[in-house]
Formats: C-alpha cells, sequence, structure tokens
DNA sequence: TGCATATATAAGCAAGTGATTATATACTAA
DNA sequence: TTAGTATATAATCACTTGCTTATATATGCA
C-alpha cells in the first residue's frame, strides 16, 4: 500500500470536506502559512463565525490545529494527521493563493495581528 | 501550469461530487469498467431511483458519459472531460473496487445484463 | 399488440449545510 | 477593574441533499 492509501469512505468523508471553495482555500493557505482567524476574515470577505465555522469543521476532523498567541488564535496544518499525505496530493495541482496573503499585507491587513 | 491544474471553484466542485461514498466508488469504479445502472444497484445495495439519480449528477458535470446498449444503459468515464486527469490523480490512491464487480460475478449478478 | 424489464424523472420529506444575529469567553491594555 | 479586541458558540433559518414512493419512458420479446 502507497503511503497515501486511504479507505472510501474516509476519502469520501475528506472531499466533503474539501467540497467547500472557504475551507478549500483555507487549507490551500494553511498548507503554506500558519494564519490567524481575523485574516481569514479579512481574505475572505466574510463574517467572523462564519471563518470560525469552517475552522472548526477542519479542526474536528484533526486537519487543522489551533494555537493561541496572545489575544489571537493561529491555524495550522496538522501534519501529523493520518490523511494529511493524501490532503497533500490533493492539494498539489491546485494554484497556491499566496496572492491572498500578498494583497493583505499591501491593504495592511495583516499589520494588525502578525 | 500543470495539466492538472484547476481553478479552486472547479476544485472544490469536483470535491463535493465526489464527496458522497457511493459516487465516489461509482467513479473509481468506472475509472477500470464500464458499468451498467443495475450493476451498481447490486453493488451498492440501493434503490435503482437512488443510483440513477447519484449518476446524474456525475453526467451533469459531464464526468461520466452514457450509451444505451439494447435494453441496458452503460455508463463509463469521460476520459475527453476538462478534469479528468485531476479526478484520475485523485483517484489514483484509492482503494481498487475490482472485489465489487467480482463479488457481483460470483453471485451471478453480472450475468443478466452483461 | 401487449407485457416484462431497465432506466429516468418527479414529488415529497427528513436531515444536513452554511449563513446570520446574538451572546459568551479570553486576552490586552488603560 | 473596566473597556476593547479576538474568537467561539448557540440559536435560527433558508437552502440543499439524498432518500423514498410513484410514475413515465424506452426497449425486447411473445
Amino acid at each position: 500500500m502507497l503511503k497515501t492509501a486511504i479507505e472510501m469512505d474516509k476519502a469520501a468523508m475528506i472531499f466533503k470536506l474539501l467540497g467547500d471553495k472557504t475551507r478549500l482555500t483555507m487549507v490551500k493557505i494553511l498548507d503554506a502559512h500558519d494564519c490567524c482567524v481575523c485574516e481569514f476574515v479579512e481574505i475572505f470577505k466574510a463574517s467572523q463565525p462564519s471563518i470560525s465555522q469552517h475552522l472548526r469543521k477542519l479542526r474536528d476532523v484533526g486537519l487543522v490545529k489551533e494555537e493561541r498567541r496572545g489575544q489571537w488564535i493561529f491555524y495550522s496544518i496538522n501534519k501529523a494527521h493520518e490523511y494529511y499525505p493524501f490532503v497533500q496530493q490533493i492539494l498539489e495541482p491546485l494554484p497556491d493563493q499566496d496572492d491572498k496573503l500578498e494583497q493583505l499585507e499591501e491593504s495592511g491587513g495583516r499589520i494588525t495581528c502578525c
């Protein structure tokens, strides 16, 4: 078995989780950089509870971790997750989302918390 | 850009489509063999309308094609689909589902239509 | 033609999803 | 302590999903 082998029901669960543009983009971003909640709120132009709820779904599965740094909570990819190699393989062909963080930096949105 | 490059919203759409165990398994099976509807009904122990509706979602996106052969309608993967290379890459680490068709053959389920 | 089989479609419904609004919790700084 | 900021959670709701049952359509065969 390859290291990325995964059962069908687990794979379907992962796809369902990533079958939302916001969550998919979050995971793609997190695979490259840690991010705090307020950054996601800016990037997606979404409400804070909406972002929080998406992050919770990712966290419930264990795909991301949270870590408080003072006033802010940073999220990161859980590279130790059983299916991280599978997810990484899935994310690989997707366009990198660095532009989103760059735009944020230009507009000063990243200064507040990072 | 790699040949499997895909925009985020399209990728999310594909993941949502495959984020269902029945559809994911269907696509994995179809990537290896054509199948007719009655085989899926047997394999998944599901109702015929339920199978038909899953197949319709796959067909609506263009990921599978249908072809009537007499009384039966066979489905196959549309290898010409814009995102087929992406889907193929996704399916690759999943366990092959050949056992399902073998079991069907042993139980005589495949004799009727194929 | 008439009946059986295979499949698609429509309607209805319970459960799930993703948003919003309101509120609670935790930390920082004055 | 009090006020302000960041985040999570709860309640609610419109919308979607995937199933069921019922029916329509298309083919094969007597």
